[in-house]
Parts: structure tokens; C-alpha cells; sequence
DNA sequence: TTTTATATATGATATTTGTCATACTTTAAT
DNA sequence: ATTAAAGTATGACAAATATCATATATAAAA
């Protein structure tokens, strides 16, 4: 049972408002474990009697719509916290929360966190600011999907992604997603989705390679999306 | 300057959780005032140092897309809170409210809320679920978007607009949007819904008396929605 | 290695949706 | 009452997007 005071999650997330006999109380709780890349951390409808803390890795989460197709409402990663919503909404998740990478998580009891609720005003504020910050761009979001179109959404997609996640040394974004994953996103067919990636090629606004993407001319992709 | 305790915002939000000496407090620093229909009560971009409670009337909360179209996120009604999120977050809205009736609103400001939240834990919880009903609708409503077709989203909106504002005594929903405003909720050019409301009116699935709305087939339009 | 499955890619085509033009209707203003 | 303005309606057409078929490439499994 490792300490939780030097944890990434401590530094980046709500939890860093907890005080130490907190994180103490907090070390004493916690069950971590790993999950390999693909597998669930938890599926729509399920109940989930507390949060996970990311410490390592990526997740998508997704909710499966009544086509088939997953749409991708968020990606949390290392340093964030999950399962907040549902825990005060009390009620089974409504979105499924999907390895992206190997991940290493820890699992904090709905209990505790409720009483750190009580005794940690500080606390509970960062929550609040958090899941605000949630709305915030779930509503633009929302407001993407309604009024721009697929090209549109795939360059502001990419852009996002080189921007919160990164790029390998050869310049390609360093999250893997599959076309499929990319799609669902963008709240678009697979098909649609590289077929685009094909024009963005050919105009070179970005560079295909094998299944990474690396962007080149981001003014442009830039000027696309907005 | 009236009292907070009959009022029916205090009955239906998070204000319930306060305690007498909270209301009276209430009381003494909020401003209420009216709004006439088609008026802003707050525009994108404006910092709104406090919250709205909403006596009487709805509003609609939109965003202006790049395109020039007015995205409705969310309609907020009588008995409920207006402005949480960007108070909370401490940043400029990033939504317009507009009213759709003429409304009696109260402004109470800032510092107040503030102090409720460090004084009254129960009062935290409550604004705390209210949000975190929001990001939940926020998300499916993103997933609707994202998923569904526009004939499937226009049924899905008559059928929620029924069941959350109700019908007149000829049938007709209660609730006054102009066909640019329900494009603007669904998510569509004003002329393609137009186009549908007609075809749905071929169908039987609808009446149209005037520029009001009558369901007729709740069943069909309740499984095209899903 | 060979086979099998899965992911990526592209063409052909149908469907959905948006845009522009125009007519009609209702409401507001002079 | 007349005019002007805004909202509703519909046609014609263009553009965007989905679907289905199929080919190729890559990864996984036997």
C-alpha cells in the first residue's frame, strides 16, 4: 500500500486540496491495479461505488448509441480523476470508460470521499470547478457536433489531440486511437472519417504514417476548424 | 423587498437547503426585476457576478456558432437556478439567456453564494448534484447530436418539450418557440425543420394549427426517436 | 509460415441535409 | 388601413455524409 502524497494525481486533480491525515485516511482506503489497453474500466450502466484516480495511461469514455456506434464523450487521462458524476449523482454511470493505453488506477470508496465532502470545504470546490469545467466543454462540444461539419470537426479533433496529448519524435500524434476510435469522436462514420484523412493528405495539411498521424500544416487545419 | 421563504424557486432548487436565518439573509441582498419576452437576461462573453432564480417565465440558453446560427443548449424554467456554472467557474458565461416569456427573475450576488457554500454543506451538495445533472444531460444531448438523424432529433424534442412544458387546452404544447428556434434546439437549418414538421403533419404524427404544434402520434414519434 | 482476423482505404451510390429562391401569412409599424 | 417586416412554407438544386461493396495492408493466431 503505497503513499498517496507523491502521486500524480494528487498534484494535478481535486485531491490536492486534501490535507495530509487526509491523504493518510485516503492511502488506507485505496485499492490499485492495472488495466491492459482495451480493456473496460467500467460499462455504461454499471454502479460504481466511488472514483478512480488515473495514475498512468489514457481511457476513452463513451457511450454506445442505438446505431452501433460508440460515440467518445471525453478522453481522461493520467493525473484526472473518474467517475466524479455518477458518484454524486448517485446512479449507474451512463458512459463506459475504456483503456486506451496500459493503465495503472487506484479505487477510492464512495464513502470516504463523501467525507472528505464534509470536512473539506477547499475540497469539495475543486470538485465543483472540475465538473463545471466538464459542462464548459461538454456544451461546446455539443455545439460542435450540431453546427460544424466533419471536415470541421476533424481539424479541430486533431488539433485537440496534438495539443492535450502530444507528439512521438517522428511528429505523429502520440494517442493511438483507431480510425474507428477517431471516428467516434468526431460523431462520424469510420468511412467518412478516412476518407477525410485521406483529402487532409493529399492536401497536405497532414501526413499519414501507416495508421499515425502527423500534422503539417496546422494554420490551415487551424483556419478548418473554426 | 419580499420574502424568499414562500418562493417557489426556494421550494424547487438547491436553495431548499437552506435554513431560516439563510433565507432572511437572502432576502436582504437580492434584487428582483422583470424581463420582457425576447430580451437577454446575460449575452456570451458577459461576467455575471452572481446567480439568476427564475419566479416565473423560461429562457433559452444559446450559443452563437460560427456560422451565424444560435445553438439552444438548454431551456431553464421557473423554480430553477440560472448562472451556477459560471459563477462557479469564475469566468465569463460562455452561453446567452434569453427569455421566450416574459419572466420575473431575482439576482442574488456572488459573495452570498459564496458564503452558503463554505457555511452550509448541504446547500454544496445539492448545487453540486444540480451540475452534475446538467453535465448528464449536456453529454446524452452531445451523444444525440452526434448520432441521431434530424428527423429523429425533431421527435425526440417535441416529445421532451410536451413532457416538460405541457400542452394547451387545444393540444397544442405550451411552450412558444418560433420554427428558427426549435432548428436552433435540434440542431438544424430553420428550413429543414420546417420541411419536417410538414412531413411529420403528412404523416399524422402532428397537427399544425398555426405556428403552434399539436402531438397527435406520441408512439411513432417516440420510436423514431430511439 | 500460413491462415485468419482486423484495420485501413477507396469507389459507387443513395440518402440526408443545407442553401437559395420565392410565395404566402401573420404580425408590427407608420 | 396600408405598408413594411418578420415568420412560415415549399420547390429546386447542391453539398455533405452514410452505406455497401470490395481491395489491400497489417496484425494476430494457428
Amino acid at each position: 500500500m503505497s503513499k498517496c502524497e507523491q502521486c500524480i494525481v494528487r498534484e494535478l486533480s481535486s485531491l490536492k486540496a486534501l490535507k495530509k491525515d487526509e491523504l493518510i485516511k485516503l492511502a488506507g482506503c485505496k485499492t490499485s491495479y492495472t488495466i491492459k489497453k482495451g480493456e473496460p474500466i467500467f460499462e455504461e450502466g454499471e454502479s460504481i461505488n466511488g472514483i478512480f484516480c488515473i495514475k498512468d495511461g489514457v481511457c476513452k469514455l463513451s457511450k454506445l448509441s442505438a446505431n452501433g456506434k460508440d460515440q467518445i464523450v471525453k478522453l481522461v487521462s493520467s493525473g484526472e480523476l473518474l467517475g466524479q458524476r455518477s458518484m454524486i449523482s448517485d446512479e449507474p454511470t451512463n458512459l463506459s470508460a475504456t483503456a486506451l493505453d496500459d493503465m495503472d488506477v487506484c479505487f477510492i470508496p464512495k464513502q470516504e470521499v463523501m467525507a472528505f465532502f464534509n470536512t473539506n470545504n477547499q475540497f469539495s470546490m475543486e470538485v465543483m470547478k472540475t465538473i463545471c469545467g466538464d459542462l464548459k466543454d461538454s456544451n461546446d462540444h455539443m455545439v460542435s457536433m450540431a453546427q460544424k461539419t466533419v471536415k470541421e470537426r476533424l481539424a479541430e479533433t486533431l488539433l485537440f489531440l496534438e495539443t492535450n496529448y502530444g507528439e512521438n519524435e517522428d511528429g505523429t500524434l502520440r494517442i493511438q486511437l483507431t480510425r474507428e476510435e477517431l471516428a467516434g469522436m468526431i460523431g462520424t462514420a469510420t468511412e467518412s472519417c478516412i476518407r477525410l484523412l485521406s483529402e487532409f493528405k493529399k492536401n497536405g495539411w497532414i501526413e499519414l504514417i501507416g495508421k499515425k498521424i502527423a500534422l503539417k500544416d496546422r494554420n490551415q487545419l487551424k483556419r478548418l476548424s473554426e
